[in-house]
DNA sequence: AATCAATGACAAGTATGCTTTCCATAAATG
DNA sequence: CATTTATGGAAAGCATACTTGTCATTGATT
C-alpha cells in the first residue's frame, strides 16, 4: 500500500507527533505506516481519513 | 464497524464460499468478518471493496 | 428419513499491527 | 558548541487478523 501522509501532514504542518495525538497512536505508528513498513488497522485508517476530512481511498492506494 | 456484506452477497447470490474464493481468503474469515468479530485488514478491506465495485466506506462504517 | 449446502463458531497456530523503550542522525536554535 | 525538535528504525511484548481443522445447526432436496 501507497499513502500520502508525508503530503498531508506537510500542507498542514503536523509532525509525525501531532498526527499521531490526534489519532491517538504512537509516534512509530504514524512513522511506520507513513514509511509503509505496515498498513494501519482498518478502523484506524477511518480515523486517519478522518482527521484528514478525506476518503480513505484518498489517503491509500494499492501498488 | 457495521458492514453490509450480508446484503452485497445476497444482491448477487454469493455464498460466503463464493466470496471468500474471490477475496482468496478462508471462509472462516469472511464468516468472522461479515458477523463483526473481528474487522478486516486495510488490503483484505481494499479487495472486498474491488470484488464489490464498491468504496471501503460504501460497506464499512464505524458504529 | 437421509443427505447436502450454507452458516456460525471454537481451538491452536502463524502473521501482522501497535505499544513502549531505546538509539542514531540531521537540521534548527540559543 | 550544546541543546532541542523531527525523523527513522530496532527489539520485545501484547493484541488482533487470518489459517486449517473440526463440530453443530438449519433449511432444502431426494
Amino acid at each position: 500500500m501507497n499513502n500520502r501522509l508525508k503530503v498531508l501532514r506537510a500542507e498542514r504542518d503536523w509532525s509525525q507527533q501531532d498526527l499521531a495525538e490526534r489519532l491517538e497512536v504512537s509516534r512509530q505508528s504514524v512513522n511506520a505506516i507513513e514509511k509503509g513498513r505496515y498498513d494501519p488497522s482498518l478502523p484506524l485508517a477511518f480515523k486517519i481519513a478522518d482527521v484528514f476530512g478525506l476518503t480513505i481511498e484518498d489517503i491509500f492506494s494499492r501498488d
